[in-house]
DNA sequence: AATTTGAATTTACTTTGTAGAAGAAATGGG
DNA sequence: CCCATTTCTTCTACAAAGTAAATTCAAATT
């Protein structure tokens, strides 16, 4: 879309990852997104916005290494980039902005 | 997308309709929606917005009559269903849980 | 080496978002 | 009167984001 704008799921991922801190790689970022957001999210859908975001560099990756157990391969790391937290924190102003002075719903779960 | 999760355009979009009680019409719709977005949208994309809302029947719209001055043609005004009201709700808490939690920006504008 | 398992990638497709031009209804001036 | 002008809406076409499902990979087990 337009310029740069961050999609829902988007933002949702940063969000994510952030809250996961180091930790945050795929699998990983599927199910605390999934929790958060109470509905389910394929890991078609996490990849896809992970790629782009990387692609746009909002986040960068790294790669971990093998854990001893079975099918522990190697997990690729997301982290947000300088600017990738500036277009977060730009996307979640422009939220507040535009919810407030409306009287909307706004209990805590 | 999955079920009938709302965008973020049909959610501003809603959000202004909301802000301008009666006298939500298409023209009206789109000047609030970019000042409070402060970013240019085309009558294009407000109009499908509120198409595809109308059609999930989150709004509904009536036919003004024409005003007596050059041009003014009678105008579409726009309200929420009880369902689309219910849908922005839920859709704006969803979000607010998502965000809860984060040492995320938050200063109002 | 074949199987199982946790993880990542690919692919195909739908829904949303965006843009711009064209069409309609109203009034005012010559 | 009829045409230019103004305000508002509709149409059409396309780009970007979201979703789902199947496939591929690599490591450990047996």
């Amino acid at each position: 879309m337009g310029r740069h704008t961050l999609g829902a799921l988007e933002q949702a991922v940063m969000m994510v990852i952030l809250a996961l801190g180091d930790g945050a790689y795929g699998v990983a970022i599927r199910d605390e997104l999934s929790r958060r957001t109470q509905r389910d999210h394929s890991f078609g859908a996490v990849y896809t916005t992970l790629d782009r975001l990387t692609a746009k560099e909002l986040l960068v990756t790294h790669l971990g290494e093998p854990t001893q157990k079975r099918g522990g391969r190697a997990k690729r790391y997301f982290t947000l980039t300088g600017e990738g937290r500036k277009a977060l924190d730009h996307a979640v102003n422009a939220r507040h902005e535009l919810e407030s002075g409306l009287g909307l719903a706004g209990k805590g779960a």
